[in-house]
DNA sequence: CTCCTAAGTTTCACGTTGCAACTAGAAACT
DNA sequence: AGTTTCTAGTTGCAACGTGAAACTTAGGAG
């Protein structure tokens, strides 16, 4: 247990947060997610000053989790797409905005994440066991790598 | 779609940020699930400046996020710990730790999320279907609240 | 040729962060 | 009882980050 604590700081939290800690990033990250692709449509949806929103959208890029290209058909416009890596943030977001919507003031969510297969709105994002059960506040326990079986050792 | 432009404001992801959302509190959040729960823990296991970390207990705390209360065996100390408002912040956090070290530097993390029962690591947090299938980057759409069917609305 | 639009950049006032030193209250030591 | 130590802060100040508004540059439209 002494171990434990001594070797917090190796965990990646700090490296995301590098990324994805500044004010703006994630709301950035979400106006992508829902279709914008260009820096005045994030200025006006978002109100955020320019010159912050040209730093956010240049740090998203040099983190690989937007890309960057101007329109072939309109040379003055630039596409900010969301690459694979910042795809791969969604289950946070989700995670981060449906704590929100329980816990915070209770607006219902908007928009919904719907399944597109039927429809249906996606489940509340939780922390599994590797057999699939939701795990709650006494089913969770730190371990060291080395108190873990080796087989297994794929997930966080 | 138009209309699903115009409401984007009406996500609780900006409430959420409202909490969480500025530099340390993600890392002191961390902390708190690994076991810490005093003012010099804090500091000296996170490097924080003083004044910064006592704002952002106190904001952590207006925001119930963390319980303030002196120890009764040595009443210098003050005890802050995990409220279930703040437990709920789990699955971001996880996940947010997954992404930073699937995509980030590739440490591995540290340390390892266990079941309780069989100290299996745990799954990989992901957004699921209704009927639990992971979905993807085209499995998902958004919609409007009115889209959806009013049987199923319970989850974002 | 002129006007307009998209994506920035610059300027400057203001707020936040971070380090170091200081303080108040409680416990421990002599 | 008096001094020292320990915990959880607070204060002062310099450096950095943020935000509103005006300005710039390149490209497209009439």
């Amino acid at each position: 247990m002494g171990e434990l604590r001594e070797r917090l700081s190796e965990c990646s939290l700090p490296a995301a947060l590098e990324a994805m800690g500044e004010r703006w990033s994630f709301l950035i990250l979400r106006a992508s997610f829902n279709g914008l692709h260009h820096f005045e449509e994030f200025q006006q949806e978002l109100g955020i000053a320019r010159n912050i929103l040209a730093n956010r959208l240049q740090r998203l890029v040099e983190h690989g989790i937007l890309t960057r290209q101007p329109c072939p058909e309109d040379r003055r416009k630039i596409e900010y797409r969301l690459t694979d890596k910042g795809f791969a943030l969604l289950p946070t977001m989700v995670a981060l905005r449906q704590w929100g919507e329980r816990w915070g003031t209770g607006e219902p969510a908007f928009p919904v994440l719907v399944d597109a297969r039927d429809r249906k709105p996606i489940r509340e994002v939780a922390v599994l066991s590797h057999d699939g059960r939701v795990l709650g506040k006494h089913d969770l326990i730190w371990a060291l790598p080395s108190e873990v079986g080796q087989a297994e050792r794929a997930a966080a």
